[in-house]
DNA sequence: AACTATTTATAAGA
DNA sequence: TTCTTATAAATAGTT
Protein backbone atom coordinates (compact mmCIF):
# COMPACT_ATOMS: atom_id res chain seq x y z
CA UNK A 1 0.00 0.00 0.00
CA UNK A 2 2.64 2.21 -0.75
CA UNK A 3 6.50 2.59 -2.17
CA UNK A 4 7.11 -0.93 -1.35
CA UNK A 5 5.52 -4.15 0.22
CA UNK A 6 6.26 -4.40 4.00
CA UNK A 7 6.17 -7.46 6.26
CA UNK A 8 4.13 -8.02 8.91
CA UNK A 9 5.73 -7.57 11.87
CA UNK A 10 6.82 -5.07 14.10
CA UNK A 11 8.58 -2.20 12.64
CA UNK A 12 12.17 -2.25 14.23
CA UNK A 13 12.86 1.42 13.98
CA UNK A 14 11.13 3.74 16.77
CA UNK A 15 10.91 6.67 14.50
CA UNK A 16 9.27 4.98 11.66
CA UNK A 17 6.91 3.10 14.22
CA UNK A 18 6.00 6.04 15.73
CA UNK A 19 5.15 7.48 12.00
CA UNK A 20 3.32 4.35 10.86
CA UNK A 21 1.41 4.22 13.90
CA UNK A 22 0.34 7.87 13.29
CA UNK A 23 -0.32 7.47 9.91
CA UNK A 24 -2.99 3.71 10.09
CA UNK A 25 -4.53 5.36 13.16
CA UNK A 26 -6.09 7.66 11.53
CA UNK A 27 -6.49 5.75 8.39
CA UNK A 28 -7.96 3.03 11.11
CA UNK A 29 -10.73 5.59 12.03
CA UNK A 30 -11.60 6.93 9.00
CA UNK A 31 -12.49 3.31 8.37
CA UNK A 32 -14.39 3.34 11.03
CA UNK A 33 -15.97 6.23 10.74
CA UNK A 34 -17.01 5.10 6.93
CA UNK A 35 -18.61 2.09 8.04
CA UNK A 36 -21.28 3.29 10.99
CA UNK A 37 -21.72 5.98 8.44
CA UNK A 38 -22.70 3.04 5.78
CA UNK A 39 -24.06 0.86 7.78
CA UNK A 40 -25.71 2.76 10.30
CA UNK A 41 -23.61 0.70 12.78
CA UNK A 42 -22.46 1.70 16.11
CA UNK A 43 -18.61 1.01 17.16
CA UNK A 44 -16.17 1.98 19.39
CA UNK A 45 -12.25 1.15 19.33
CA UNK A 46 -9.71 2.10 21.82
CA UNK A 47 -6.01 1.90 20.53
CA UNK A 48 -3.08 2.52 22.57
CA UNK A 49 -0.10 3.84 21.33
CA UNK A 50 3.33 2.28 21.44
CA UNK A 51 4.37 4.95 24.66
CA UNK A 52 1.06 3.56 25.94
CA UNK A 53 -1.03 7.09 24.83
CA UNK A 54 -4.81 5.94 24.66
CA UNK A 55 -6.74 6.98 21.21
CA UNK A 56 -10.11 6.27 20.26
CA UNK A 57 -12.81 6.70 18.04
CA UNK A 58 -16.59 5.95 18.44
CA UNK A 59 -20.22 6.43 16.71
CA UNK A 60 -22.38 7.71 18.03
CA UNK A 61 -21.05 8.70 21.50
CA UNK A 62 -17.97 6.67 22.46
CA UNK A 63 -15.85 9.57 22.89
CA UNK A 64 -17.48 11.44 24.99
CA UNK A 65 -17.79 8.90 27.29
CA UNK A 66 -13.96 7.56 26.56
CA UNK A 67 -12.88 10.97 27.15
CA UNK A 68 -14.80 11.48 30.37
CA UNK A 69 -14.02 8.11 31.59
CA UNK A 70 -10.72 9.02 31.13
CA UNK A 71 -10.17 12.24 32.58
CA UNK A 72 -11.86 10.84 35.82
CA UNK A 73 -9.36 8.29 36.02
CA UNK A 74 -6.00 10.30 34.94
CA UNK A 75 -7.58 12.56 38.00
CA UNK A 76 -6.23 10.33 40.68
CA UNK A 77 -2.82 10.20 39.96
CA UNK A 78 -1.22 10.28 43.25
CA UNK A 79 -0.75 6.66 43.70
CA UNK A 80 -1.75 3.19 43.31
CA UNK A 81 -4.33 2.89 46.33
CA UNK A 82 -5.96 6.08 44.95
CA UNK A 83 -6.01 4.64 41.71
CA UNK A 84 -7.41 1.31 42.17
CA UNK A 85 -10.04 3.46 44.80
CA UNK A 86 -11.32 5.06 42.10
CA UNK A 87 -13.14 2.58 40.97
CA UNK A 88 -15.73 1.77 43.30
CA UNK A 89 -17.60 4.85 43.36
CA UNK A 90 -17.66 4.47 39.65
CA UNK A 91 -18.89 0.91 39.82
CA UNK A 92 -21.57 2.33 42.79
CA UNK A 93 -22.98 4.49 40.28
CA UNK A 94 -23.41 1.58 37.83
CA UNK A 95 -24.81 -0.31 40.24
CA UNK A 96 -27.52 2.20 41.16
CA UNK A 97 -28.36 2.74 37.72
CA UNK A 98 -29.06 -1.12 37.37
CA UNK A 99 -31.13 -0.67 40.25
CA UNK A 100 -33.33 2.17 39.15
CA UNK A 101 -33.10 -0.05 35.65
CA UNK A 102 -34.79 -3.35 37.94
CA UNK A 103 -37.35 -1.04 39.61
CA UNK A 104 -38.59 0.24 35.91
CA UNK A 105 -38.89 -2.90 34.21
CA UNK A 106 -40.72 -3.98 37.73
CA UNK A 107 -43.12 -1.12 37.41
CA UNK A 108 -44.02 -1.76 34.04
CA UNK A 109 -44.11 -5.61 34.28
CA UNK A 110 -46.74 -5.11 36.60
CA UNK A 111 -48.65 -2.29 34.14
CA UNK A 112 -48.20 -5.44 31.05
CA UNK A 113 -50.21 -7.84 33.54
CA UNK A 114 -52.73 -5.59 34.32
CA UNK A 115 -53.41 -4.57 30.59
CA UNK A 116 -52.93 -8.13 29.44
CA UNK A 117 -56.10 -9.15 31.85
CA UNK A 118 -57.89 -6.52 30.01
CA UNK A 119 -57.39 -7.21 27.06
CA UNK A 120 -57.78 -10.82 27.30
CA UNK A 121 -61.22 -10.34 28.92
CA UNK A 122 -62.43 -8.02 26.62
CA UNK A 123 -61.06 -10.32 23.72
CA UNK A 124 -63.41 -12.91 25.59
CA UNK A 125 -66.70 -10.58 26.07
CA UNK A 126 -65.74 -7.97 23.34
CA UNK A 127 -69.44 -7.53 22.46
CA UNK A 128 -70.52 -7.09 25.82
CA UNK A 129 -68.46 -4.17 26.54
CA UNK A 130 -67.24 -1.00 24.48
CA UNK A 131 -63.52 -2.60 24.05
CA UNK A 132 -62.92 -1.04 20.97
CA UNK A 133 -61.97 2.51 22.90
CA UNK A 134 -60.91 0.96 26.17
CA UNK A 135 -58.69 -1.43 24.67
CA UNK A 136 -57.26 0.76 22.16
CA UNK A 137 -56.31 3.48 24.41
CA UNK A 138 -54.90 0.87 27.10
CA UNK A 139 -53.32 -1.01 24.58
CA UNK A 140 -51.77 2.20 23.08
CA UNK A 141 -50.57 4.08 26.86
CA UNK A 142 -49.06 0.56 27.72
CA UNK A 143 -47.03 0.26 24.16
CA UNK A 144 -45.61 3.80 24.94
CA UNK A 145 -44.32 2.98 28.23
CA UNK A 146 -42.93 -0.03 27.05
CA UNK A 147 -41.20 2.02 24.00
CA UNK A 148 -40.15 4.39 26.32
CA UNK A 149 -38.39 1.74 29.22
CA UNK A 150 -37.21 -0.45 25.98
CA UNK A 151 -35.44 2.83 24.86
CA UNK A 152 -34.37 4.21 28.30
CA UNK A 153 -32.78 0.64 29.13
CA UNK A 154 -30.76 0.52 25.81
CA UNK A 155 -29.40 3.63 26.63
CA UNK A 156 -28.18 2.45 30.14
CA UNK A 157 -27.26 -0.62 28.22
CA UNK A 158 -24.85 1.17 26.39
CA UNK A 159 -23.23 3.84 28.66
CA UNK A 160 -22.88 0.67 30.97
CA UNK A 161 -21.26 -1.70 27.59
CA UNK A 162 -18.93 1.89 27.03
CA UNK A 163 -17.93 1.97 30.22
CA UNK A 164 -17.10 -1.57 31.35
CA UNK A 165 -15.38 -2.16 27.73
CA UNK A 166 -12.79 1.07 28.62
CA UNK A 167 -12.59 0.17 31.69
CA UNK A 168 -11.10 -2.93 30.76
CA UNK A 169 -9.21 -1.23 27.70
CA UNK A 170 -7.69 1.50 29.14
CA UNK A 171 -6.09 -1.10 32.02
CA UNK A 172 -3.58 -1.81 29.70
CA UNK B 1 -12.68 1.85 -3.40
CA UNK B 2 -14.46 -0.15 -5.92
CA UNK B 3 -15.92 0.00 -9.56
CA UNK B 4 -17.28 3.44 -8.31
CA UNK B 5 -16.91 6.17 -5.83
CA UNK B 6 -19.95 5.61 -3.32
CA UNK B 7 -21.89 8.75 -1.00
CA UNK B 8 -20.74 8.59 2.45
CA UNK B 9 -24.26 7.99 3.20
CA UNK B 10 -26.33 4.76 4.48
CA UNK B 11 -26.39 2.54 2.21
CA UNK B 12 -30.24 2.59 1.26
CA UNK B 13 -30.79 -0.68 0.13
CA UNK B 14 -30.88 -3.24 3.11
CA UNK B 15 -29.27 -6.41 1.45
CA UNK B 16 -26.20 -3.83 -0.13
CA UNK B 17 -25.78 -2.33 3.14
CA UNK B 18 -25.72 -6.24 5.04
CA UNK B 19 -22.94 -6.89 1.96
CA UNK B 20 -20.85 -3.39 2.96
CA UNK B 21 -21.21 -3.81 6.65
CA UNK B 22 -19.45 -7.61 6.09
CA UNK B 23 -17.08 -6.31 3.98
CA UNK B 24 -15.76 -3.45 5.78
CA UNK B 25 -15.60 -4.96 9.24
CA UNK B 26 -13.72 -7.66 7.51
CA UNK B 27 -11.18 -4.88 6.08
CA UNK B 28 -11.71 -2.78 9.93
CA UNK B 29 -10.29 -5.87 11.77
CA UNK B 30 -7.72 -6.46 9.40
CA UNK B 31 -6.37 -2.95 9.42
CA UNK B 32 -6.66 -3.38 13.07
CA UNK B 33 -4.53 -6.30 12.84
CA UNK B 34 -2.27 -4.56 10.79
CA UNK B 35 -2.09 -1.48 13.10
CA UNK B 36 -1.38 -3.85 16.53
CA UNK B 37 1.35 -5.98 14.92
CA UNK B 38 3.36 -3.04 12.95
CA UNK B 39 3.40 -1.00 15.99
CA UNK B 40 2.67 -3.17 18.73
CA UNK B 41 -0.09 -1.83 19.92
CA UNK B 42 -3.09 -2.73 21.94
CA UNK B 43 -6.49 -2.38 20.76
CA UNK B 44 -10.16 -3.23 20.80
CA UNK B 45 -12.77 -3.03 18.47
CA UNK B 46 -16.36 -3.56 19.35
CA UNK B 47 -19.16 -3.41 16.23
CA UNK B 48 -23.16 -3.93 15.94
CA UNK B 49 -23.78 -4.44 12.68
CA UNK B 50 -27.54 -3.10 11.49
CA UNK B 51 -28.75 -5.68 13.22
CA UNK B 52 -27.46 -5.42 16.54
CA UNK B 53 -25.30 -7.68 16.22
CA UNK B 54 -21.91 -7.77 18.03
CA UNK B 55 -18.29 -8.22 16.43
CA UNK B 56 -15.45 -7.91 18.34
CA UNK B 57 -11.80 -7.88 17.83
CA UNK B 58 -8.92 -7.38 20.07
CA UNK B 59 -5.67 -7.76 20.84
CA UNK B 60 -4.56 -9.76 22.39
CA UNK B 61 -8.13 -10.33 23.10
CA UNK B 62 -10.97 -8.90 24.78
CA UNK B 63 -11.10 -12.01 26.73
CA UNK B 64 -8.01 -12.07 28.15
CA UNK B 65 -8.19 -8.61 28.81
CA UNK B 66 -10.91 -8.90 30.85
CA UNK B 67 -9.38 -11.68 32.46
CA UNK B 68 -6.51 -9.76 33.34
CA UNK B 69 -8.40 -6.99 34.67
CA UNK B 70 -10.27 -9.37 36.89
CA UNK B 71 -7.53 -11.21 38.21
CA UNK B 72 -5.80 -7.92 39.36
CA UNK B 73 -8.77 -7.07 41.83
CA UNK B 74 -8.58 -10.48 43.07
CA UNK B 75 -5.11 -10.72 43.43
CA UNK B 76 -5.00 -7.14 45.35
CA UNK B 77 -4.05 -8.22 48.88
CA UNK B 78 -3.34 -4.91 50.28
CA UNK B 79 -5.34 -6.26 53.56
CA UNK B 80 -7.88 -3.35 52.32
CA UNK B 81 -11.01 -5.25 52.65
CA UNK B 82 -13.01 -3.15 50.04
CA UNK B 83 -10.22 -3.52 47.81
CA UNK B 84 -9.66 -7.23 47.99
CA UNK B 85 -13.31 -8.87 48.38
CA UNK B 86 -15.58 -6.10 47.04
CA UNK B 87 -14.92 -5.83 43.01
CA UNK B 88 -15.31 -8.86 41.39
CA UNK B 89 -18.53 -9.79 42.91
CA UNK B 90 -19.54 -6.70 42.39
CA UNK B 91 -18.72 -6.71 38.57
CA UNK B 92 -20.45 -10.31 38.24
CA UNK B 93 -23.44 -9.09 40.07
CA UNK B 94 -23.47 -6.24 37.50
CA UNK B 95 -23.54 -8.70 34.67
CA UNK B 96 -26.30 -11.40 35.87
CA UNK B 97 -28.46 -8.28 36.56
CA UNK B 98 -27.86 -7.19 33.22
CA UNK B 99 -28.85 -10.69 32.23
CA UNK B 100 -31.90 -10.47 34.07
CA UNK B 101 -33.10 -7.29 32.79
CA UNK B 102 -32.52 -8.92 29.50
CA UNK B 103 -34.71 -11.56 30.28
CA UNK B 104 -37.40 -9.63 31.77
CA UNK B 105 -37.40 -6.78 28.16
CA UNK B 106 -37.75 -10.49 26.31
CA UNK B 107 -40.77 -11.77 28.51
CA UNK B 108 -42.42 -7.79 27.83
CA UNK B 109 -41.52 -8.51 23.99
CA UNK B 110 -43.62 -11.17 24.15
CA UNK B 111 -46.56 -9.90 26.03
CA UNK B 112 -46.94 -7.17 23.59
CA UNK B 113 -46.48 -10.08 20.65
CA UNK B 114 -49.59 -11.57 22.25
CA UNK B 115 -51.30 -8.10 22.70
CA UNK B 116 -51.13 -7.59 18.71
CA UNK B 117 -52.54 -11.45 18.36
CA UNK B 118 -55.24 -10.71 20.45
CA UNK B 119 -55.76 -7.52 18.68
CA UNK B 120 -55.61 -9.03 15.45
CA UNK B 121 -57.97 -11.42 16.32
CA UNK B 122 -60.11 -9.14 17.35
CA UNK B 123 -60.48 -7.27 14.26
CA UNK B 124 -61.13 -10.20 12.32
CA UNK B 125 -63.99 -10.68 14.40
CA UNK B 126 -65.36 -7.53 13.95
CA UNK B 127 -64.88 -7.45 10.09
CA UNK B 128 -67.09 -10.87 10.23
CA UNK B 129 -69.71 -9.52 12.11
CA UNK B 130 -69.00 -6.58 9.65
CA UNK B 131 -70.07 -4.17 12.90
CA UNK B 132 -69.27 -0.82 13.42
CA UNK B 133 -67.12 -0.20 10.28
CA UNK B 134 -65.50 2.76 11.73
CA UNK B 135 -63.94 0.87 14.93
CA UNK B 136 -62.72 -1.49 12.22
CA UNK B 137 -60.66 1.43 10.45
CA UNK B 138 -59.46 2.75 13.91
CA UNK B 139 -58.71 -1.07 14.44
CA UNK B 140 -56.52 -1.32 11.09
CA UNK B 141 -54.60 1.78 11.45
CA UNK B 142 -53.87 1.16 15.28
CA UNK B 143 -52.94 -2.77 14.25
CA UNK B 144 -50.17 -0.75 11.51
CA UNK B 145 -48.83 1.65 14.20
CA UNK B 146 -48.13 -1.33 16.57
CA UNK B 147 -46.38 -3.54 14.24
CA UNK B 148 -44.42 -0.65 13.50
CA UNK B 149 -43.95 -0.47 17.38
CA UNK B 150 -43.27 -3.24 17.52
CA UNK B 151 -40.07 -3.59 15.32
CA UNK B 152 -38.68 -1.01 16.76
CA UNK B 153 -39.16 -2.69 19.97
CA UNK B 154 -37.22 -5.70 18.18
CA UNK B 155 -34.50 -3.86 17.38
CA UNK B 156 -34.31 -2.39 20.99
CA UNK B 157 -33.87 -5.95 22.25
CA UNK B 158 -31.65 -7.23 19.76
CA UNK B 159 -29.48 -4.30 20.68
CA UNK B 160 -30.18 -5.36 24.50
CA UNK B 161 -28.95 -8.84 23.95
CA UNK B 162 -25.69 -7.72 21.76
CA UNK B 163 -24.63 -5.25 24.46
CA UNK B 164 -25.57 -7.55 27.22
CA UNK B 165 -23.18 -9.88 25.29
CA UNK B 166 -20.64 -7.89 25.42
CA UNK B 167 -20.59 -7.24 29.14
CA UNK B 168 -20.69 -11.19 29.18
CA UNK B 169 -17.59 -11.15 27.24
CA UNK B 170 -15.77 -8.99 30.20
CA UNK B 171 -16.73 -10.48 32.73
CA UNK B 172 -15.76 -13.73 33.96
C1' DA C 1 3.82 17.76 6.30
C1' DA C 2 3.48 16.82 1.34
C1' DC C 3 4.18 13.97 -2.35
C1' DT C 4 3.68 9.70 -5.46
C1' DA C 5 4.61 4.98 -6.77
C1' DT C 6 2.51 1.03 -5.27
C1' DT C 7 -0.13 -1.81 -2.72
C1' DT C 8 -4.53 -2.74 -0.76
C1' DA C 9 -9.52 -2.39 -0.18
C1' DT C 10 -13.74 -2.76 -2.20
C1' DA C 11 -18.33 -1.71 -5.29
C1' DA C 12 -20.35 -4.01 -8.82
C1' DG C 13 -20.95 -7.73 -11.38
C1' DA C 14 -20.83 -12.76 -12.28
C1' DT D 1 -22.81 -16.86 -1.05
C1' DT D 2 -18.19 -16.59 -2.95
C1' DC D 3 -15.13 -15.02 -6.67
C1' DT D 4 -13.61 -11.63 -10.00
C1' DT D 5 -12.01 -7.24 -11.46
C1' DA D 6 -12.05 -2.36 -12.46
C1' DT D 7 -11.42 1.38 -9.74
C1' DA D 8 -10.97 4.09 -5.48
C1' DA D 9 -8.34 4.63 -1.41
C1' DA D 10 -4.47 3.96 1.80
C1' DT D 11 0.13 4.27 2.63
C1' DA D 12 5.75 3.31 2.55
C1' DG D 13 9.30 5.58 1.30
C1' DT D 14 10.77 9.96 -0.30
C1' DT D 15 11.28 15.15 -0.35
Amino acid sequence: MGRRKIKMEMVQDMNTRQVTFSKRRTGLFKKASELATLCNAELGIVVFSPGGKPFSYGKPNLDSVAERFMREYDDSDSGDEEKSGNYRPKLKRLSERLDLLNQEVEAEKERGEKSQEKLESAGDERFKESIETLTLDELNEYKDRLQTVHGRIEGQVNHLQASSCLMLLSRK
